[in-house]
RNA sequence: GCCCAGUUGGCGCAGUGGUAGCGCGCUCCCUUGACAUGGGAGAGGUCAUAGGUUCAAAUCCUAUACUGGGCACCA
C-alpha cells in the first residue's frame, strides 16, 4: 500500500537509479523515419543552474519524452559551453580573491587553472540536469572545448577562411576596457544615461572666428581629424575649407562638407574622431581622414591627449571639461541623455576602438537562412519571433570573432616574418608564431547541432540526427545562437541546423522583475526540489510556460503543484484500495467491457478522459507546455477525482460482481492512461504510480517510456452523454448550495422530491448519484403537490423539494430564491437579446439559433420554477 | 524614430466571434473510510480608452494611453 503523502526524494532517487541502469534515454541511429532531436543550450561553465535553466531544460525533456512514448526514435544531447569571457571573468575574480594576477600566473597556468574548474563545474551541472530528471543521452555527452568540438571549430574557420568569409582588418569594434577585448555587436548592451553636450569651440587656425562643436565626449577631441558640417549649411559655409585648432594640443583640422551632418543637431558642426566613433568612422573613410587615436585599450588616453596623456576616460573628462571652462571654450553646456554602450559581461561602459581583430562576413552566410524563412523551412514558435530574425538578419553587420582573452579556442592562424598569414590546424614548424587570440564562444556554439555529432566527419550519426528537430531556447539569444547555428548549418551541410526553433521567457521574481544577484531575488531550483520534489518544480514551471511568454515565479505555484501532485498519488491510493490483492489476470482492460453496460458516469469520463488525452498531445506537438499541463491538470482534479471517484464510490462499496470490475476498469485504465499523458511533465511519480498500477492495467512495460502512450482502439466521444452528465451534476450541485446557504448540517440526510422533464432520470437511473452526492435520506418522483415546510432547489429540468420543518430559515429561504430569481431572468435577457441578433441576420446558422433557443427556455423553466415557489412562500 | 508583445476579479495568468475562466488569496461550513498537500458552498471582473466592422466583439480592424521588449539614432 501507498503512504498517505506522497514522499518525492526516495521515489526520485530509486527512479533515477533505474532509468540509468536501463539507460532509458540513449538513443542509436536505428530504423526507418527520421528521429525526434534536440540539442540542449549548453549551460556556460560558470557556476551552478539557475530556474532559467530548469525552465529551459523541463521544456525539452517534456518534448523529448513526448516523442518517445509517441515511438518516434528520440535523442537529446547533453554538454556544456566553455563560456568564453563569462567563464574567464569567474576565474579572474576568484584570482582576485586570492590576490593573483593572471599575468603573473602566465597563459598555459592559467588555462590549467580553467580545465580544473570546467571539470567541476560540468559535473555539478550535469548533476543538476540528472536530478531534474532530464532525460538526455548521458552517452553522447560534450563540451564546446573538448577534442571533436576542437577539430569541427578548426575546420569551420578554415573552410570559411577559405571562401573568403573571414577576413583579418583595422575596423572599429566595441571595446569593454575591464575584460579588455573586443566584443561582437550583439554583446553590448544600451542604457540610456544623464550626460552633458558640451558646445566647444575651435579657434581658426588663421586667427579668425573659429566654430563650434557639440559632443558628450570632449576628450575624444583629441583624436579629432576634422569639423565636419552639412553642406547646405549657410551658417558655417565661410568655414568650409579652413582650418581650425583643437584646444589645448593646437592641432590643426580641416573643416569639411558632408551630408551625413545634421543641421538640428548639437551646432550644426561634427567634430570627427574616426578611431573612436561608427558614424565617424564612416565620414573618414568616405574623406580619406586619418584615425588619431586619442584612447588606449587600457582605457587611458594616449600620447595624442597632449598633456592630459595617461589619465583615465573618467579623470580626464573631468579635467578637460573643467580646464575647457577656465580657458573659455567652453560655451555652453546643457543637460543630455545619451544611450551609451555597455558590456554584457561586466557592465562596463564600451569603447569604441580601431583595432586589428579578424570577422566572418555575414551577408553571404544570411543569404540560406533567411531563403529558409521565407520558404517555411525554417519556423520560430511563437511565430511573431520571425520578423525581428529576419531584420536582424538582413541588417547585421561583419562579426568580430576575435577575442584578447585567453579562454577559448585559439585562432588557427600563424605569422612570421615576411610570408602571409597562414591558416593551419597543425604547427606549422619553426619559427612561426600563433595569433594570441581566441575566437568568440559563439562560435564554437554557431556548430553545436552540427559538431555534437561528429562533424566534419561523415558520421552515421551526422547522417541519421541532422538536421536536429527542435531548437528549445530563450529569445534573449535568438541573434546570438540560433541565427548563427542556422547560418552556420546552411554553410556546412546545406540545412538549417533545425525546422522548428521554440522561444521560451525568462523566469522573473513574484512581481515580475528580472532576478539578480544583485536584488537578491534568485530562486535557487535544487532548493524548490528539495522542498517540494522535482515533479512540482516541474508542473509550477510547465503550466506557467505559455509560449514565448515570461513567467513571474512565485514558490505558491510549486505549493499548488506539489499539492496535484499529492492528489494523483492519493487517487491512486484510492484506486488500489479498491481492487483486490492478487490482479485480475490480463488485467482490468476496457476492452473486455460491452459498452452497452457501462452507466452515465462511466461513458461521461471516458469521453471526457479521451478528450483530455488528445488534447495535452495536441499541446506538446503546438509546443504549447502550459496547455497540455492545464488539460491534465483541470481533467485529473476536476472531474476524475472531483466527480467519478465520488461516483463510482457507491459501486466499489457494493458487492463483488461486473458492475464493480466495470468501476475497476475504467479507474485503473483512465488512470493509467492520464498518468502517462502527464509522464512528460512529471515524470517521478508517474513511472511510481504507473509501477504499482501496471499489473491491474494489463500492461507489462518495464518503465511507462517504454509502453508508450495509451492505445484508444475506440472511440469513446459522447456528446449526448456528457450533455446528460452535466445536468446530473447540476442537479447535486443545485441541493449542495440549497443545503450549503441554508445551514442544513453536512452530516444531516435529507430527503427530497422532484419535479420536472429531468426528474424521472435523476429519480431513476441517476438516483443513487444524487443519493449519495447530495447527501439524500431519500428522492422520489412528486406525486401531488409540494411537501409543505420545504426549500426549493431549482436546476435545469428538474426542481428538488426539501422539507426542512423546523430547520428551514423562511427569510434566507426567500433571499436564496430572489437571488437564483435574478440571475434567471439576467440569464433570459442575454439568451434573447442573442435570438433577437440571430433572427436579424440574414444567415443564421440553424444551430446557433436552436442552441440558444434551448439555452433560454432552460433559463425560462427555472425563472417560471422560481416564481411558482416564491409565491408560495409569501 | 520604427517594430513586436502585453493591458481580463486583490495578485499571477488562460481564453482568436455567440450568456466571462483557472490558480493563489479571501468569506462561510465540514477532520463522512484516497487525500486538511483535502472536501462543499460563496463573494469578487461594464475584459485599458475611443471609434469602427458584424445580427453578435474580451476575441477582428483603426487610433490613443500605459507597461515590457527588440532594432536604429543620438553632435
Amino acid at each position: 500500500m501507498l503512504e498517505k503523502a506522497y514522499d518525492p526524494k526516495p521515489v526520485e532517487e530509486a527512479r533515477l537509479a533505474g532509468w540509468d541502469a536501463a539507460k532509458l534515454s540513449h538513443s542509436e541511429p536505428r530504423g526507418e523515419g527520421r528521429p525526434f532531436t534536440i540539442v540542449i543550450p549548453p549551460p556556460n561553465v560558470t557556476g551552478a543552474l539557475h530556474i532559467g535553466h530548469a525552465l529551459n531544460n523541463t521544456i525539452q525533456d517534456a518534448f523529448i519524452r513526448h516523442q518517445r512514448l509517441k515511438g518516434v526514435e528520440s535523442c537529446w544531447v547533453p554538454g556544456c559551453d566553455h563560456g568564453g569571457i563569462a567563464t574567464q571573468n569567474v576565474m579572474e575574480k576568484q584570482l582576485k580573491a586570492e590576490k593573483v594576477d593572471r599575468h603573473a600566473l602566465g597563459r598555459d597556468a592559467f588555462l590549467e587553472r580553467m580545465q580544473l574548474w570546467t571539470r567541476d563545474c560540468k559535473k555539478t551541472i550535469l548533476g543538476q540536469l540528472h536530478r531534474l530528471g532530464a532525460s538526455l543521452d548521458w552517452q553522447r555527452e560534450a563540451f564546446t572545448m573538448d577534442e571533436p568540438r576542437a577539430k569541427a571549430v578548426y575546420h569551420a574557420f578554415k573552410t570559411l577562411w577559405e571562401r573568403g568569409l573571414i577576413y583579418r582588418g583595422e575596423r572599429l569594434v566595441n571595446w569593454c576596457v575591464r575584460c579588455g577585448t573586443a566584443l561582437s555587436d550583439i554583446e553590448v548592451e544600451r542604457e540610456e544615461r544623464k550626460g552633458a553636450l558640451y558646445h566647444i569651440h575651435y579657434k581658426n587656425a588663421d586667427g579668425g572666428e573659429g566654430i563650434v562643436v557639440a559632443t558628450t565626449r570632449p576628450i575624444t577631441m583629441f583624436g579629432d581629424t576634422a569639423v565636419a558640417v552639412n553642406p547646405k549649411d549657410r551658417r558655417w559655409k565661410h568655414m568650409v575649407g579652413k582650418n581650425v585648432l583643437i584646444p589645448f594640443i593646437d592641432r590643426p583640422i580641416p573643416v569639411i562638407e558632408d551630408a551625413y551632418v545634421e543641421f538640428e543637431l548639437g551646432t550644426g558642426a561634427l567634430k570627427v574622431t574616426p578611431a573612436h566613433d561608427q558614424n565617424d568612422f564612416e565620414l573618414g573613410e568616405r574623406h580619406k581622414l586619418p584615425a588619431i587615436k586619442a584612447i588606449g585599450p587600457d582605457g587611458k588616453l594616449t600620447e595624442a591627449a597632449g598633456p592630459y596623456a595617461g589619465l583615465s576616460r573618467e579623470k580626464a573628462q573631468d579635467q578637460v571639461v573643467a580646464d575647457l571652462e577656465a580657458q573659455g571654450y567652453l560655451r555652453k553646456k546643457e543637460d543630455h541623455k545619451s544611450a551609451v554602450q555597455t558590456c554584457y559581461r561586466c557592465a562596463s561602459v564600451i569603447e569604441p576602438l580601431l583595432s586589428l581583430q579578424w570577422f566572418v562576413k555575414q551577408t553571404e552566410l544570411a543569404k540560406a537562412p533567411l531563403k529558409a524563412l521565407d520558404a517555411g523551412e525554417f519556423k520560430i514558435y511563437p511565430r511573431n519571433w520571425e520578423k525581428p530574425y529576419r531584420d536582424w538578419l538582413v541588417n547585421m553587420r561583419d562579426w568580430c570573432v576575435s577575442r584578447q582573452i585567453w579562454w577559448g579556442h585559439r585562432i588557427p592562424v600563424w605569422y612570421k616574418d615576411g610570408e602571409k598569414p597562414l591558416v593551419s590546424l597543425e604547427t606549422p614548424g619553426a619559427g612561426w608564431t600563433q595569433d594570441p587570440d581566441v575566437l568568440d564562444t559563439w562560435f564554437s556554439s554557431a556548430l553545436w547541432p552540427l559538431a555534437v555529432f561528429g562533424w566534419p566527419e561523415k558520421t552515421k550519426d551526422l547522417a541519421y540526427y541532422y538536421p536536429t528537430s527542435t531548437l528549445v531556447t530563450g529569445y534573449e539569444i535568438l541573434y546570438l545562437w540560433v541565427a548563427r547555428m542556422q547560418m552556420m548549418g546552411h554553410a556546412f551541410m546545406d540545412q538549417p541546423a533545425f525546422p522548428h526553433a521554440v522561444i521560451h521567457g525568462i523566469v522573473r521574481d513574484k512581481s515580475g522583475k528580472k532576478m539578480s544577484k544583485s536584488l537578491g531575488n534568485v530562486v535557487d531550483p535544487l532548493q524548490m526540489m528539495d522542498k517540494y520534489g522535482t515533479d512540482a518544480l516541474r508542473f509550477a514551471l510547465m503550466v506557467q510556460a505559455h509560449p514565448g511568454k515570461d513567467i513571474a515565479f512565485d514558490e505558491q505555484t510549486v505549493v499548488s503543484a506539489r499539492n496535484f501532485v499529492n492528489k494523483l498519488w492519493n487517487s491512486t491510493r484510492f484506486v488500489l484500495m479498491n481492487l483486490p490483492e492478487a490482479p485480475l489476470a490480463g488485467g482490468y482492460k476496457l476492452d473486455k467491457l460491452s459498452h452497452c453496460c457501462l452507466e452515465t458516469a462511466d461513458a461521461w469520463i471516458l469521453s471526457r478522459y479521451q478528450h483530455a488525452i488528445q488534447s495535452a498531445k495536441n499541446s506538446l506537438d503546438e509546443y504549447d507546455p502550459a496547455a497540455a499541463a492545464e488539460a491534465l491538470y483541470v481533467f485529473l482534479w476536476d472531474e476524475f477525482c472531483a466527480w467519478y471517484i465520488e461516483l463510482a464510490k457507491g459501486r466499489l462499496l457494493g458487492i463483488e460482481g461486473e458492475d464493480k470490475d466495470i468501476a475497476r476498469t475504467i479507474l485503473v485504465q483512465v488512470l493509467t492512461g492520464s498518468l502517462k499523458a502527464l509522464h512528460p511533465i512529471m515524470p517521478f511519480v508517474t513511472e511510481e504510480i504507473y509501477a504499482a498500477l501496471k499489473p491491474y492495467a494489463g500492461e507489462t512495460a518495464e518503465f511507462v517510456l517504454k509502453g508508450g502512450y495509451h492505445k484508444l482502439d475506440y472511440d469513446w466521444s459522447n456528446p449526448e452523454v456528457e450533455k446528460e452528465m452535466s445536468k446530473v451534476m447540476g442537479a447535486v450541485t443545485s441541493i449542495r448550495s440549497l443545503r450549503s446557504q441554508l445551514n442544513v448540517p453536512p452530516g444531516l440526510k435529507i430527503k427530497a422530491v422532484a419535479e420536472g422533464p429531468f426528474a424521472e432520470a435523476v429519480t431513476g437511473k441517476h438516483r443513487a448519484y444524487a443519493l449519495s452526492l447530495a447527501q439524500l435520506e431519500s428522492l422520489e418522483p412528486m406525486n401531488g403537490g409540494r411537501p409543505a415546510q420545504s426549500a426549493t432547489a431549482v436546476a435545469d429540468g428538474v426542481t428538488f423539494h426539501i422539507p426542512l420543518a423546523g430547520v428551514i430559515d423562511f427569510a434566507k429561504e426567500r433571499e436564496r430564491l430572489a437571488k437564483d430569481l435574478a440571475k434567471a431572468e439576467g440569464d433570459i435577457e442575454k439568451c434573447e437579446a442573442k435570438l433577437r441578433n440571430l433572427s436579424a441576420a440574414a444567415s443564421a446558422p440553424a444551430d446557433k439559433v436552436a442552441e440558444a433557443k434551448a439555452q433560454r427556455d432552460a433559463a425560462l423553466a427555472r425563472r417560471d420554477r422560481l416564481q411558482e415557489t416564491i409565491a408560495v412562500l409569501s
